[in-house]
DNA sequence: CTTGACCTTCCAATGGTGGGAAGCCCCACC
DNA sequence: GGTGGGGCTTCCCACCATTGGAAGGTCAAG
């Protein structure tokens, strides 16, 4: 079967299928005469664990993990278990502080009039100079948030 | 006052204040006869105003329409509501994802006996090949989450 | 005058995905 | 036997926001 077609079967991009076997997280596939990836009914099997996995959020580290546990035959559902509830707890962690985001523009939308004067508490709050303990923290990354 | 200083009192590290003069969202910062880049009090305050608003989750495009509205002493406020409740809008959306996620995992973990046994309910959900409208579909990128 | 802290510019990496170019392969159709 | 179009190959670039580091200039205190 051509990557295409995997692609078709997984829920894969062809080309994140490629992506994925240049870091290592799938094994090489095994190649036709003419140089093309060939691809086994197994394979799709594995691709859809991936898709699977990334739709719940899994970061293909964590992929990884999940993907060798799955394939160890003596594993035990500890681990398994160990790793989801830790996504878990990064998820509910993300969530958090977006809805902490969400809940503060609420507020100031709310009190912010929205017509066709230049007074606004959204811009006020911004650019609020009442703010001393504040840091040149290690502001966490746009797609950790 | 050097870009050092800067960054500590607007909480902006010195990298990116230099990054966001290079993309032209704060304009350039006048220049000592060393060469050194020299803050004044009020581009502190425009800084605090964008982590401020970083920390809310703006992007930066977002954010360079809100300092123009910012200077700008005929702005409505209309238009400072608009962006900022598009911003709750997007918030919320992928709260709601993430928490779709968290919440399918949880029913996953909570079925999972965590033991020594293989048996996991958690890798059968990944692995359940009972998946046919699967689309090789544009997954958002994760920092859009 | 040296040392160390600060500044400068430039390049690279992160993570997951998409876009596109240049060139080869395969099949169906005429 | 050609030919056209679609699929495949590799390789590089872009996104977004941020950090790290290298190589070198500047400044202040000792």
């Amino acid at each position: 079967m051509n990557i295409g077609e995997a692609a078709k079967q997984s829920g894969v991009s062809a080309k994140m299928i490629r992506h994925y076997e240049a870091i290592g997280l799938i094994p090489p596939a095994g190649r036709k005469d003419s140089g093309y990836r060939d691809y086994a009914p197994a394979d799709v099997h594995m691709l859809r664990f991936i898709r699977r996995a990334r739709d719940l959020g899994f970061v293909v580290a964590e992929i990884n993990e999940l993907l060798n546990l799955w394939r160890d035959r003596s594993r035990q559902s500890t681990d398994v278990k160990r790793i989801a509830a830790t996504h878990i707890e990064a998820l509910r962690a993300r969530i958090a502080r977006l809805e902490q985001m969400a809940n503060t523009l609420e507020t100031l939308v709310d009190c912010c009039a929205g017509d066709h004067r230049p007074d606004c508490p959204i811009l006020a709050d911004l650019g609020d100079v009442a703010e001393p303990a504040l840091k040149p923290v290690p502001s966490t990354r746009a797609f950790e948030i």
